[in-house]
DNA sequence: CTTGACTCTGCCGTCGGCGTGAAGGTCTAG
DNA sequence: CTAGACCTTCACGCCGACGGCAGAGTCAAG
């Protein structure tokens, strides 16, 4: 599919997805015109690069660690490297520190919330 | 205190501090010579600042929630506003947006190192 | 008085993930 | 053939939370 279809089906913009080749996050085929020709397993490769961008990975990091990710089976032309798990194990250490973060965060909030709220019910309990 | 006794006592640069005046999220007395002059409060103030600028609040976000910090008793001079609460909840459903993310980059950073992982116990099992 | 540490107010620089044109090729329906 | 939708490559703009520097004032110690 080209370039608009992607964008459709994955909800990102073309600028982005050209952004992301630019990052060497995809290497879509090209047409003899020129046009980037993707195929269907780049829509599964859009949403994991969009939920690791949207947890604060950056391309950079993703660029190193996505080549793992179509998950098929498990046969990947990937030497099952050795830093390449020590990236992943820090970036996995980002995202549980940046939860823990969060988790005060909300707290702070709660602690705001229940002093503020004229004694009501509180509102969405847990969640 | 002055602000570089706060800027060691919190560990955020003067520069930052700065800013979160120029921001409205703090409101340091003056010296006839112009020099800022903080509070003890204000190092638990810059550090529930710092809790929400990591959690990805804006400065602006915090300036409207924060004046019910300080949580002494409830005596604070605050209507105990309506929109305020708005606020309130639109931040909170935001962090735990966010957290549901996070869980989802982490899932599949343990999926990959799962694949990668040359069938050895796993790392951080669950944390 | 002088030195050195500290502080003040501007104001420009940075970084990442794009948005937003501009200027020009491609492709297909009628 | 032509229009219109789609695509290409530059290349500048933006935003938020500061970093960093310049030029100048403040203040306690010796």
């Amino acid at each position: 599919m080209r370039i608009g279809e992607l964008a459709r089906r994955t909800g990102v913009t073309p600028r982005a997805l050209r952004y992301y080749e630019e990052q060497g996050l995809l290497t879509p085929e090209r047409r003899p015109s020129g046009y980037r020709e993707y195929g269907d397993r780049d829509v599964d490769a859009v949403h994991g690069i969009r939920t690791l961008l949207a947890a604060g990975l950056n391309s950079a990091a993703i660029a190193e660690i996505l080549p793992g990710l179509p998950l098929p089976g498990q046969r990947q032309a990937g030497p099952t490297c050795p830093e390449l798990l020590d990236g992943l194990a820090r970036e996995r250490a980002r995202i549980t520190r940046q939860m823990d973060e969060l988790a005060a965060a909300r707290a702070i909030l709660d602690a705001i919330m229940g002093a503020e709220a004229p004694s009501e019910v509180i509102r969405t309990p847990r969640a």
